[in-house]
DNA sequence: TTGACGTATGAATAGCTGTTCATATATTCA
DNA sequence: TGAATATATGAACAGCTATTCATACGTCAA
């Protein structure tokens, strides 16, 4: 190894040393690697869209009395506490992002969660206002 | 069904009003232990409004620059795409809720993530739009 | 001290969202 | 057939939210 390799390639290393005057005057190379690594605009969108439908607590209450199996929707209206026109507005919002999916036998319609990653979601975002909590 | 059913005046009964007729998926004893099951009203709040937090593109973006390294106001404000006055609001709601957190030297502000399980909701989340693209 | 700089924050506003109400559609039963 | 039931959906409205603008605070250099 050179003695003269002080700097190592490490962009965001690079960047941590520099005033944001430096940073934004001098070098937009820097600024480009690490935009680079940011997610695409139209995946940020679509996660921030997950999010944001998980981000009601109507629709935590659906999810929560979904992950124990599948409920029709005037089962779930009762459970969460709202209307079924209430609750049928949550789920056409929750069918559009595949978050859950629909069985439908004669008049009755069967929710369930359509996403193995969902209740991974609820279970960690649990953890986490626990520990906040602390 | 007749009309002498016993009613006991306990949350089993008072969801028996609520909910549908006896033909439906679940009898009030079963919608009574489904929901004994259900999240707390309190747990449920937090959940959601952590949610709604990264339920917003630009808290999404800055949750996603700082995962690789803490950042200050005016590089989260370029890499993000808006002013710095709005990165700095959108920094307020996400310390608010301990999502993140700040390390100040002199009137430089240097955020970053102070939750692990952030990354890796950020990381499911992904996940599931790629999955639900196909 | 002065001035520039990085950040923080209150006010105001346009845009969005979740609910209710009314109604529509579809299925089952008498 | 007609009524009752289960769900779906459009319209409308109140409440919320993310941004911009102006300004204030704390820090550093001259």
């Amino acid at each position: 190894m050179s003695s003269t390799t002080v700097r190592k390639p490490d962009a965001a290393a690079a960047l941590r040393d520099q005033t944001c005057e430096e940073r934004h005057a001098l070098d937009p190379q820097a600024l480009a690697a690490v935009q680079a690594r940011l997610l695409a605009s139209g995946t940020v969108e679509s996660v921030a869209d997950v999010f944001k439908l998980l981000g009601d607590p109507t629709r935590v209450r659906i999810v929560d009395a979904l992950s124990h199996g599948e409920r029709c929707v005037c089962d779930l209206a009762s459970l969460v506490g709202i209307s079924e026109s209430a609750v049928s507005h949550q789920l056409r919002l929750l069918r559009s992002a595949r978050l859950v999916r629909v069985r439908r036998t004669g008049r009755m319609a069967f929710y369930s969660l359509d996403d193995h990653h969902v209740v991974g979601l609820l279970h960690d975002t649990r953890k986490h206002v626990e520990e906040a909590a602390s």
